[in-house]
Order: C-alpha cells, then sequence, then structure tokens
DNA sequence: CCTACCGATCGGTAGG
DNA sequence: CCTACCGATCGGTAGG
C-alpha cells in the first residue's frame, strides 16, 4: 500500500508515524472487516491507545474511506502498468487480470481484500466506496471493448461477470495452493471465446 | 424460506409463532448482515422487545447457524429439481445456476444472500457454516464432472470460479434490470466449453 | 411477553 | 501520546 506523504518530516514522526498507522489499520481491515476493527484494536497493533489515533485522523469512517481510495489508487496503477505490457487483446486482458488478482490474494498487500463487503459500513461511507470503484471498473471497459467476442455475449454483463469473478477469488482461493497466476490463467481460459477460432 | 415445524399447534401460537421470528431474522440478516442485526432490531420488527426474543431462540449464534442450514436445505432441493429437468449435462448446469441465482438474486427469498460474509461471525459460527457449505458445493461436483470440458481447463478451479460467480452476483446485479435467468445464460455461455464443437 | 438491568464494547472527546 | 471518561449499543439474563 503506498500512502501520500505530504509533509516533509524526520524519519519516524509526522506523516511517517502517520502513514505506519495506516498501514497498521489497513492490515486490519482487510483481515478483520470494517466493523470486525475497532480503534482499540488498531491502536494496539500500533502500540498506543485507541483515543491516541485520533491525533492523526478524523474518524474511522474517514480513515476507511481514505485506505480504499489509496487501494484503488495503487492497483490502476499495477494494473495499467501490466496491460500495457501486452499488445493483443486477450494478452491485455489477462495481464490485467493476473496483477488484480495479486493484489486481492496478497495477505500482506495492505491493498484491497475487504473492499467488497459494502453492507457492513456506515451508508455515507458506502456511498464514497461505491462511487470510486465503479470508477475503477471502468478501466476495464476498453479492455473488453477490444475483445474480439462473439455477439451472444452481452459485453456488459460480461465485463460484470469478470470483475466479480477477480473480487471474490480471496473467498475461496486457499492461500499458497494456487499461486494468482495459475487462478488469472484458468479464469482467461473460462472467459476467452474469440468470435472466429473456437 | 422454508423452516420446521416440530410440533402440532394452533396456529400463531408455539412452532407459528417461533417460525414467524425465523422468517423475521432471516430478512434482516440477508439485508444488513450478521453484525448490522442487532437482536433489538430483530424484536422491533417482530413486535416484541429484544429480551423477548430468547424465549424462542438460544442466541443469536444459533439462530443465525439454523437459518444458514436451513437456506442450504432449500437450495439444495430447488437445485436439484431443477437439474433432474434436464438430461444434457451443460443443460443441467444451467437450470442449476440458474436455479440457485433465483435464490440469490431475490431480495425476499429469505433464503441465502447473506451466506457469505463469515468473516463478520464469531468463529465457532464461522466452522459450522463453512462445513455446511462445502457440503452444498460438492452437489455441483457431479454436474462439472459430467461436462465435456477441454483438458487444459481443471475442473476443481472450474468448479470454484463457477459458484463464486454465482454467490457474488447479488453483489453487482441491479434488481429489476435484469433477471435470473438472463444472468444464468450469460454464465452458462461464458461457461460454456465443449472439447469437440467450439 | 415485559421491565429492568448486567458487563462488555464501541467511536469519540476533554484536558493535560 | 496518556488517563479518564461520555453516551450509545450490544448480547443476554432475572424475575415476574
Amino acid at each position: 500500500m503506498m500512502i501520500r506523504d505530504d509533509r516533509t518530516s524526520e524519519p519516524e514522526t509526522g506523516g511517517a508515524r502517520r502513514r505506519a498507522i495506516l498501514e497498521i489499520a489497513a492490515r486490519l481491515f482487510a483481515r478483520k472487516g470494517y466493523r470486525g476493527t475497532s480503534m482499540r484494536d488498531i491502536g494496539e497493533a500500533a502500540g498506543v491507545q485507541g483515543g491516541s489515533l485520533y491525533h492523526h485522523i478524523r474518524s474511522k469512517d474517514a480513515l476507511f474511506v481514505e485506505l480504499h481510495h489509496a487501494a484503488l489508487d495503487e492497483a490502476e496503477r499495477r494494473i495499467a502498468q501490466a496491460a500495457s505490457q501486452q499488445l493483443e487483446p486477450w494478452a491485455r486482458l489477462e495481464a490485467a487480470c493476473a496483477a488484480l488478482l495479486e493484489i486481492q490474494l496478497d495477505p500482506d498487500s495492505l491493498t484491497m481484500p475487504m473492499m467488497n463487503d459494502f453492507r457492513e459500513v456506515p451508508a455515507t461511507v458506502r456511498t464514497a466506496l461505491i462511487e470510486r470503484r465503479d470508477r475503477f471498473e471502468t478501466r476495464f471497459r476498453d479492455l473488453v471493448a477490444n475483445l474480439p467476442l462473439p455477439p451472444e455475449l452481452d459485453r456488459s454483463i460480461y465485463r460484470n461477470l469478470l470483475l466479480s469473478q477477480l473480487n471474490s477469488a480471496a473467498d475461496w482461493v486457499r492461500p499458497g495452493r494456487l499461486s494468482p497466476r495459475d487462478i488469472a490463467e484458468q479464469i482467461a481460459r473460462v472467459f476467452r471465446h474469440d468470435i472466429s477460432t473456437g
């Protein structure tokens, strides 16, 4: 997880301390969910009292939204980078899938894995999350638009199916058994349907 | 949601009252999740105080597990019934997918939609849920085993991909826009890969 | 089925 | 960054 550090500051003070706290919070949210992670949990992991965190953040809600946005920022970067290495449409799609899966399946990526359980989050937070996620998913629109799909496949549904497939992978993949690339390859094979060549 | 009524009793007393409470609780759990639904919420929806519910149930945990198991019991029945109407392997699979999707996408089915967020549930409950779900998913093993899949598709991964696809549909399908059958048809098209005919 | 309460926990704040 | 606390809410119980 890359987190911006606005202020110029000595190591382990100011912005650096804040960044460390954000990373700790991200790990906890990813593992235990929004409601399952208390401010006291975060404080304990950071070696301070829960109340002391409010020197660095405004509220639990704001913290979560900030982490979510930073996670999607980084995911977009990595996916764009991976796709740009490929020219052929299916290869581009598979590279993007592999990049997203690597993020979703890495237990230490601190990046995304919890970003799907929108229901356990307050309504105001949910609105912000969904808006950002919708923008993120737009990045897959061109990737899918360039595929030579047979006409009986609806591209909008196809894109949603692919994205939900990628996002739900963490729910069933047993860590260590299958690599993100293995899963990405199988997903690519299932989702590959050329209009001409079978 | 079908809930067993063990005792013979007059309408709206004993078992009937209990069943009504279970259905109310199932609806709330489905909409708000486990942690997002308090016993007081359930009591309010049932027209009683939260504490009064403990005359009918032992604990929130036990209530949730009971609802989960009843939901999977009914889902298994409906899926088996739908698949049995078809002979051809792909048709059987599509029928099973449509049956499961109808359950997952019906906001009033009181049946399953919340059964995926295992992370917000206590560990002891989670164990029971996962065990039951694994047994449920076994029902799809034969359906997949009978498909004439090309050898480069791993049947175990394929089955997991299909199930997670079906289970995550409720997260993105906007109710009313697409029918469960439409989604099932598109999923069937994406997942259909014959070994011989393209 | 109710009132009244328990111990625990939550997000957050005051005041230093 | 701490101590000490707030008001709210939680699952659950006692006693009727």
